[in-house]
DNA sequence: CGTTAATCAGTAATAGTTACCATTATGGAT
DNA sequence: ATCCATAATGGTAACTATTACTGATTAACG
């Protein structure tokens, strides 16, 4: 009646190429670098694993704002930042503040079980030639809106 | 050349609704309630209006982790919580505290522009029947899988 | 009013993910 | 070592949320 996780190869290769990566690849990534091993997986058989893997506490599962699942070989309570120019995904070095949850609890009927927080900007490799684009970009979008009539 | 957005009633229609609305509604949820009054309206338009108007800043696209994107008729800095247990999305009355992207900038190589914060937990209607039974559930997933070879 | 670009309804297409199912393989029990 | 229940797999279809396309309609300016 016990049910758990077998030790597949797929299942092994999977842990092993995510814990090679300080990085957090989505399901398709880790696909590709598993598929240079075992060339008939499957991509169900990734999602699926990397499901029961993150059930099981043995890595985490990043659902970051409006795109998709991310993975994280590591588990700890660390914040992640996001570039928006090329949207990897790095750690933070700021411990999760559990005292935050303490603060909003106080402020809602809620009963506050975690928070999450993500950040935005430019990593070192994106900042030189984007950080100006992305700002126009968005100045121009508002101008066309905001300004009317003329 | 000035393209500037046009009050169509379908336009008018949504902006009211999501008015109405201290929730956080998807899109489909607008759609459905837009729907009562312009039978005909298509959902292609709802999302598209929906673009629009937060891209205009009238209104504020959430993009809430893992979920479908919901929409705040309302704008500013303010972080939300979603129920765990029905999925609803609320305000949090905690102002936005722009002093932690200075304390992330100072841990990371990052230009960091924003974050994004979001609480989980029950929500007042929850609480009482499904906490007891999400931390079962839980409990349950690990304890199988966890637990083995006994 | 007439013109024209913005917008529309309807529908097809896309991306990411999950579900299904017949077949295979793992691991505890014999 | 072999057996066997069932977890897991590969292949594929289905699904959900969203975006793109298209020809018809309409708001807003002159």
């Amino acid at each position: 009646m016990t049910e758990h996780l077998r030790e597949t190869s797929q299942r092994r290769v999977i842990l092993e190429e995510l814990g090679k990566l300080t990085s957090h690849p989505t399901a398709n990534e880790i696909y590709e670098l598993v598929r240079k091993r075992l060339p008939r997986i499957s991509l169900g058989t990734v999602y699926r694993n990397l499901e029961l893997l993150s059930q099981s506490g043995l890595i985490q599962k990043l659902e970051m704002a409006g795109t998709q699942k991310r993975f994280d070989g590591t588990i700890g309570n660390h914040y992640h930042i996001r570039c928006i120019g090329c949207g990897r995904v790095d750690d933070l070095r700021l411990p999760a503040m559990k005292s935050i949850d303490e603060a909003a609890a106080d402020l809602s009927d809620y009963e506050i079980l975690w928070h999450k927080m993500e950040f935005g900007g430019f990593c070192p490799d994106c900042i030189t030639p984007r950080s100006k684009r992305g700002e126009i970009e968005i100045l121009d979008i508002k101008k066309n809106i905001i300004g009317r009539k003329d």
